[in-house]
DNA sequence: TCTGGGGTCCTAGGACCC
DNA sequence: TCTGGGGTCCTAGGACCC
C-alpha cells in the first residue's frame, strides 16, 4: 500500500442554486429561464439561476432595485419556501451519506465529506459519481471541489462551479501556486469584507500571496483564524471535520415586518408569536434556555422617521422550555424596550445558554413540571399534524397586519398531500 | 413604498479575587 | 505622600459563514 493512500482528502459538494434549483424542480417550465428566489418578506434576492447572473441581478441586491430588470427579462420570482428547500436539502444529505457517513451537514446547501479512504487515483471519478447519483435521485446538479484541507476544497470548489463538469480536485497537484494566483482574496473561505481590506493594504490581492505570507506577521496583525486560513492554503489541515452533530447554542426566531408596527399591542402579538416558535424549535430538540433576548428597531435605512434600536435580555433562575413562561418574559422584556413614536421594522426573540432538557430536572421540579410538559407535548404535536399555531397563545393574536409579505410563493409543500404537483390522467 | 434570517467563534476589556 | 500584579471568568460586540 502506498503512502498517498492515506493523505486527507476532504471533498465540498455544494448544490447549484439551490432555492432555485428546489422551485424548477415542480416547475420544468422554468428550467432553461432566469429564475430568482427572494428572503423572508420579498426583501433581497438571493438566490438566482446562471440566467439571472448573466442579467447582473447580483446576490442580496434588494428585490425593488432589480424590479426594472427582472419585469423586463421576464425573470421569474419566486418568494422563499423553506420547508420545501428543508426538506430536499435532507434528500441530498441522505444521498451524500451512502459514500460516507464521515459527513459534515454545513449548511442547506452544503456539505463536506472524508474521501481519505480512496486513493489520489480514484478520487476524481468518485467526485464525479458523487455528482451524478446525487442528481439522479434528488435531481439536484451540485459542484464538488476536492482537496486536502477544508479550505482548499472550498478554493476547488469555486473553480468548479464554472466548469461544466462541476467537478475539480486538487489531489495529486505537486504547485498550485498558478491555481492559487487565480483566486481574489476576497473569494477566500473565512476572508470577509474587512480583512480583504486590510490584506489590500498590504499587498495581498490573491490566495496565493496570502498562502505565502509568513504566519507570524498574520498572527500578529491579525488573529487565529487568519493564520488557520493560510495554513490551510498551505495544505497543512487546520479545521476538523465536524461529523458529530452537535447541539446548537441559541436559538433566533426574528421578521421584518410586512408594514411598519408602531403598535404596542401589535409588537406584542409578533414577539409573542415569535417566542412561540422559538420555544417549539427548542423543545422539538430536547432543549431548555436560560437567557432570553427580545430586540425591537426601525429601519436602518429610512432615516427621516428617527432611528432606535434597542434590546433586553432577562435571565431565567431555571432553564426551561415552556412556551407560558417563555411567552412571559419576553413580553417584560419587551415593555422595558418599547417607546412610542417610532416605526417598528423589525422585532425579535433569541434564546441563548441553551442546554439539555433531560439533565434539566432539579430541586424545584414538582408535579405541575410534569403536567405543564405534557401540555407542551400535546400542543406540539397537534401543530405538527395540523400545521404551525392551530394551537396558540391568546397573546400571539390573530390579525397580524404585520405579517411578513409572500407574494410570489410557489405553494409548494413536500409534506403536505393537497399541494403535491398535479398530474392529469387522461 | 419596498433593504432577510440564523448561526458560530474570537477577543478585548471589565469584574472580581488573592 | 506613597495605592501592585497576576490570574480567571464572563460578556458584548465584531467578524465571519451560508
Amino acid at each position: 500500500m502506498s503512502y498517498t493512500q492515506y493523505t486527507r482528502k476532504i471533498a465540498l459538494i455544494d448544490c447549484n442554486s439551490f432555492y432555485v434549483s428546489c422551485e424548477r424542480l415542480f416547475n420544468p417550465k422554468i428550467r432553461k429561464k432566469p429564475v430568482v428566489v427572494l428572503s423572508n418578506n420579498d426583501g433581497c434576492i438571493i438566490s438566482r439561476s446562471n440566467e439571472a447572473k448573466a442579467l447582473g441581478i447580483k446576490m442580496g441586491e434588494p428585490y425593488f432595485k432589480e424590479k426594472d430588470v427582472i419585469i423586463k427579462n421576464n425573470v421569474q420570482v419566486f418568494s422563499s419556501n423553506y420547508s420545501l428547500y428543508g426538506d430536499i436539502s435532507r434528500r441530498v444529505m441522505r444521498t451524500l451519506k451512502r459514500f460516507n457517513s464521515d459527513i459534515e451537514i454545513y449548511s442547506i446547501d452544503e456539505a463536506f465529506l472524508d474521501l481519505s479512504n480512496f486513493s489520489d487515483n480514484e478520487v476524481q471519478n468518485i467526485g464525479h459519481e458523487i455528482r451524478s447519483i446525487v442528481l439522479k435521485w434528488t435531481g439536484i446538479p451540485t459542484s464538488i471541489g476536492i482537496a486536502k484541507t477544508k479550505t482548499l476544497s472550498k478554493v476547488a470548489n469555486h473553480i468548479a462551479k464554472k466548469k461544466q463538469s462541476g467537478v475539480v480536485s486538487l489531489i495529486g497537484i505537486k504547485n498550485i501556486d498558478s491555481i492559487l494566483e487565480k483566486v481574489k482574496i476576497n473569494d477566500v473561505w473565512g476572508v470577509g469584507k474587512q480583512i480583504t481590506k486590510f490584506y489590500q493594504q498590504n499587498g495581498i490581492y490573491n490566495a496565493k500571496q496570502l498562502k505565502n505570507k509568513s504566519n507570524t506577521w498574520i498572527k500578529k496583525s491579525s488573529n487565529v483564524l487568519s493564520s488557520r486560513t493560510a495554513m490551510e492554503l498551505k495544505g497543512i489541515p487546520c479545521i476538523n471535520l465536524e461529523t458529530t452533530n452537535s447541539k446548537r447554542k441559541s436559538c433566533v426566531v426574528s421578521r421584518s415586518f410586512g408594514q411598519r408596527v408602531e403598535n404596542f399591542q401589535e409588537l406584542k402579538e409578533a414577539i409573542a408569536g415569535y417566542s412561540l416558535n422559538a420555544s417549539e424549535k427548542i423543545r422539538s430538540e430536547y432543549l431548555v434556555t436560560k437567557s432570553i433576548t427580545v430586540f425591537i428597531r426601525t429601519s436602518p435605512f429610512q432615516n427621516n422617521y428617527g432611528f432606535y434600536s434597542n434590546s433586553k435580555t432577562i435571565d431565567l433562575p431555571i432553564a426551561t422550555n415552556n412556551s407560558i413562561e417563555i411567552v412571559k418574559a419576553s413580553l417584560n422584556a419587551l415593555e422595558a424596550i418599547f417607546k412610542n413614536g417610532y416605526r417598528y421594522q423589525k422585532a425579535g426573540v433569541i434564546l441563548s445558554h441553551l442546554s439539555d432538557s433531560i439533565n434539566s430536572k432539579n430541586l424545584f421540579s414538582s408535579e405541575r413540571d410534569e403536567k405543564i410538559n405534557n401540555l407542551m407535548k400535546s400542543i406540539d404535536s397537534t401543530n405538527y399534524k395540523y400545521g404551525r399555531s392551530t394551537l396558540s397563545l391568546a397573546s400571539a393574536g390573530v390579525h397580524k397586519r404585520w405579517k411578513s409579505r409572500r407574494q410570489h410563493y410557489s405553494k409548494i409543500d413536500t409534506a403536505d398531500f393537497y399541494s403535491l404537483p398535479k398530474i392529469k390522467v387522461i
